[in-house]
DNA sequence: GTCTCCATGTTGTATATGCAACATATAAGT
DNA sequence: ACTTATATGTTGCATATACAACATGGAGAC
């Protein structure tokens, strides 16, 4: 079983994005920490200045994120002043979120920086690839 | 600003990482919850099938996982009978972990071939891509 | 031998994450 | 109108994850 351990532990496609995905993951949240922000809550944030106020559900959809995931990271945002719910249950940047991603934009640049640094213009596109892959899922065949 | 949150949401080498980590874990972990065995302690498993019995740190450094998750996998793991502690304080695989993970290899397998089937042979090789360049990543230039 | 440094392991604390179960509400069908 | 189904949001519970702080133990330096 030893060598058929071996095969599964390399080609194992969750634990090895897993392990990506714990690198990165860091790389970011060491950044961000001098702004009191983490990729995760940074990444919502963006998302509702990009596309403006949104359902939960929907930034859920977005992100692939279960929506009980987004519920409690929002209460946690909300409680910090970033986002809070419109009249239409419509989650909402706050002024103080979209100055707070705004000013967190220098820290965002040296950590994605850092990353493709790692990466290199291959691993960038393998990772566009990944993404669009994933999210096309079900619009195939 | 929401043109540049447009391309900053877009490009975030973290954001898309975590939503394609969100994905994939999502199908390994459905597909062994009826083993009762998530792909994180999985792949702790088949790690230990793989290179033997190990000291914790080592399994960190092998995963990329912080010293205390692993810690505290292990703990869960332990309290399972799936690893216990030989007397040179390594972790090692216990029979019912052994048998437990060569039980899981059919879920695995069916997982394994639901996300080979999402990325592609492409998007196959853009992981091994990201993963090579995540381990060498303090061994270039 | 003693002291210092580094590797290791654990614990406190906090965030991130998902499933199941529940409550609501909205829409559709009859 | 009533019913049913679907979408949405919250809460209980459990795992996964990391940083900081701490304790320990071994390896060299002297």
């Amino acid at each position: 079983m030893d060598e058929i351990a071996l095969e599964i532990a390399k080609q194992c496609l969750a634990g090895q994005i897993k392990i990506v995905s714990r690198v990165v993951t860091g790389i970011y949240d060491r950044e961000l920490k001098s702004c009191g922000l983490k990729i995760t809550q940074a990444s919502i944030l963006v998302h509702l200045l990009a596309y403006g106020s949104r359902s939960g559900s929907a930034l859920g959809r977005s992100l692939q994120m279960d929506k009980s995931t987004v519920s409690r990271n929002i209460d946690r945002m909300t409680k910090n002043g970033w986002v809070h719910k419109t009249d239409a249950d419509n989650v909402e940047i706050t002024e103080v979120g979209r100055e707070l991603i705004v000013s967190a934009r220098p820290q965002w640049e040296k950590a994605q920086k850092t990353v493709c640094s790692i990466f290199g213009s291959e691993g960038v596109e393998a990772v566009t690839l990944l993404t669009d892959r994933v999210k096309n899922r079900n619009k195939r065949k």
